[in-house]
RNA sequence: GGAGCGGUAGUUAAGUCGGUUAUAACGCCGGCCUGUCACGCCGGAGGCCGAGGGUUCGAGUCCCUUCCGCUCCGCCA
């Protein structure tokens, strides 16, 4: 169909568009207008044809009619779905009862006189509108299609504004825009990199940053004072919602600078953020909450503090009870939920295959009712625990209360995140809240199971608290950072640290982590080198772009905040990326694969090679 | 590496205990229609039930393998 319609095509010719289709009103009355866009919706009576004119602005009415403008009428009938279409006409009130007051423009219409089809367009695979729940498989596929509806084009509108909120604020206090590079040094610690092999030095290899961290404390050494970069970092690793392999950051470093002139700045920024976009205003200084407290309160490193449901630590209460799994637990931990001795069996047995997500055997609860404790495990308690535990929870009849005993790793994750989980399922979250905490104090170290060593906990460049020198040696566990973490409504948005500005701390950094000097100087001598060569004391903060806009416009993924995002595996259906290349490509590059994509089949098999 | 959910017409979904010609809505195509606005009315076309194998007289439905999308655990300095 839309072949035959080809024929109508016309150059645009001198046309040029005098408004957008989201700006008339009852105030351009009379007035002749040109307008371009896409058929949104027609409705052809017959006689009168209604075409719903969209661009990036909004819908506008066109009316063609066959008493006022027959020869605009007459082909009009062709006009489907998602055709390019450029109409001059004249702009006037909708008769009475007309009005159509969900649309902008709906007091309005333009009467077409002239019209001018610039493309046509084949059915698309999904309506492009904003009710449409096409599959993201589809979306994604179709990506510039997915582009189309209002609510994606607002989301890439506003993460632009983001941007240049941002980009102002950071000006405005002195801070320079510089790039650095994307092809660059794999480092060992931290994230899997994406790798670039080199046609110019054959068997080595580029990678791509997963941030530019070191560049940036180099930037310090230049002399450059305040740095800040809107850039793309890549990590290979596994994908989430929140989380690609390609992600921006707004990345800032100062020098001269102590943890409350880089939080200042950092909450300076948030506040120009909300008020350029979001029209709020944000109450200053953001509240902190030392690592240890965040962990014992809602057993996560980033909490949501737009509602209660607080961790209790009941260890010492009933660590001589006739309850073997609470007795002998390294850490036991209770959760008062008030009002949910209504939850069903069924609720309940739900939140304990939730927990086991986090490596809970199981979810033990007691309802108080006004008689007894209605529970699984109440008779292994005696009174005395019984007491002690309604003290520390502050139980009152109406509650339910689960707990998690065990590794603390484990209580933290299972209980903290089944708190979230029941924020939610209660619905105890109120809506269009921003809550931003920021979580400071972090331990300098996390042991890494699989490598039976301490890794840094945030990066190998963060300074130590004051007077923990000594403890990275003799205690790496108890040492604690100068990291913060900026969290907003459950999320991590932003993290930074002091930076070590020492080489002799760094040197010891390393030795710390287990590198020998000589690994330390391979890997990281560039930046050691600098440090000894009059580098400044500074510090530094970024944030997740994706994940600042995802909260800002409610999505649910950063997919949606992302013009072309990759899928879960990591590829792009769009433009079928990763895929082979040449065995020339190849050559010229020293490379040689292991294994021949292909041999295996890609997808669905069609395709594949049956030998 | 692991757990879960999903894949049926262009789209979104229904499809019972394995049993006739696989439904519906929207979209699409044709016709009618001069005040609709997600127009309406009449008619029509449209299916590799993700793919491969198996069980069975018979598979969209049961079993196995596999591909794809999503959520999560691990991983993500």
């Amino acid at each position: 169909m839309q072949r035959e319609h080809q024929k109508f095509v016309t150059e645009l010719g001198d046309w040029h568009r005098s408004h957008s289709c989201g700006q008339l009103t009852i105030n351009n009355d009379g007035e002749d207008v040109c307008l371009m866009g896409w058929v949104q919706y027609r409705r052809d009576h017959g006689g009168l044809i209604f075409v719903d004119l969209r661009d990036r602005d909004g819908l506008t009415q066109i009316v063609f009619s066959p008493d006022i403008a027959p020869a605009a009428h007459e082909n009009a009938h062709i006009l489907r779905s998602e055709y390019v279409l450029a109409v001059k006409g004249k702009v006037r009130p909708r008769p009475d009862g007309m009005i159509n007051a969900n649309m902008v423009t709906g007091q309005i219409e333009i009467v077409a006189y002239e019209w001018k089809l610039l493309n046509t367009s084949k059915t698309p695979p999904f309506p492009i509108e904003d009710r449409s729940d096409a599959g993201e498989n589809l979306r994604l596929t179709w990506r510039y299609l997915d582009l189309r509806r209002p609510r994606m084009q607002a989301n890439l509108r506003l993460r632009h504004k983001v941007s240049q909120a941002a980009r102002c604020y950071l000006d405005d206090n002195g801070f320079t825009e510089v790039e650095t590079p994307v092809l660059t040094k794999s480092t060992p610690e931290g994230a899997r990199d994406f790798l670039v092999p080199s046609r110019l030095n054959n068997g080595e290899f580029f990678a791509l940053p997963q941030s530019p961290q070191l560049f940036k404390q180099l930037l310090m050494v230049a002399g450059m004072e305040r740095y800040f970069q809107i850039v793309r970092c890549f990590r290979d690793e596994d994908l989430r919602a929140d989380r690609q392999p390609e992600f921006t950051q707004v990345d800032l470093e100062m020098s001269f600078a102590d943890e409350e002139q880089v939080m200042g700045i950092a909450e300076g920024l948030m506040a120009r953020v909300f008020k350029d976009v979001m029209g709020k205003e944000l109450a200053l200084p953001f509240p902190r909450m030392p690592w240890d407290e965040a962990m014992a309160r809602y057993g996560v490193d980033k909490p949501d503090t737009r509602f209660g449901l607080e961790l209790v630590d009941l260890t010492e209460i009933v660590r001589g009870s006739g309850f073997k799994l609470f007795a002998t637990a390294q850490l036991v931990k209770g959760m008062k939920v008030p009002g949910g001795e209504s939850m069903t069996r069924k609720e309940i047995d739900a939140f304990t295959e939730f927990v086991k997500i986090y490596g809970a055997q199981g979810l033990a609860w007691i309802k108080i009712k006004a008689d007894e404790w209605q529970s699984p495990i109440a008779k292994f308690l005696s009174d005395e625990e019984r007491k002690g535990i309604a003290e520390a929870l502050d139980l009152q009849i109406g509650d339910i209360v689960f707990f998690q005993a065990g590794e603390p790793s484990m209580v933290n994750a299972a209980l903290g995140n089944l708190r979230v989980h029941l924020g939610n399922h209660l619905k105890l979250i109120p809506e269009n809240s921003f809550n931003f905490l920021w979580v400071t104090d972090f331990p300098l170290y996390e042991y890494n199971e699989e490598d039976k060593r301490y890794v840094a906990c945030h990066h190998p460049f963060t300074s130590p608290a004051p007077g923990h020198m000594e403890l990275m040696v003799t205690d790496p566990a108890k040492a604690r950072a100068r990291a913060y973490d900026m969290v907003l409504n459950g999320c991590e948005v932003g993290g930074g640290s002091i930076r070590i500005h020492s080489g002799e701390v760094q040197r010891r950094m390393f030795e710390a982590l287990g590198f020998t000097p000589e690994q330390a100087e391979e890997q990281f001598g560039f930046l050691i080198q600098a440090l000894d060569l009059g580098a400044p004391p500074h510090g530094g903060l970024a944030f997740g772009l994706d994940r600042l806009v995802m909260l800002l416009t409610s999505s649910p993924s950063i997919r949606d905040v992302i013009a072309f995002p990759k899928t879960q595996k990591a590829t792009c259906l769009m433009t079928d990326a990763p895929s082979t290349v040449s065995s020339r490509q190849l050559r010229e590059l020293g490379l040689r694969l292991r294994e021949v994509p292909g041999a295996e089949q890609k997808k669905d098999g069609a395709a594949a090679d049956k030998a």
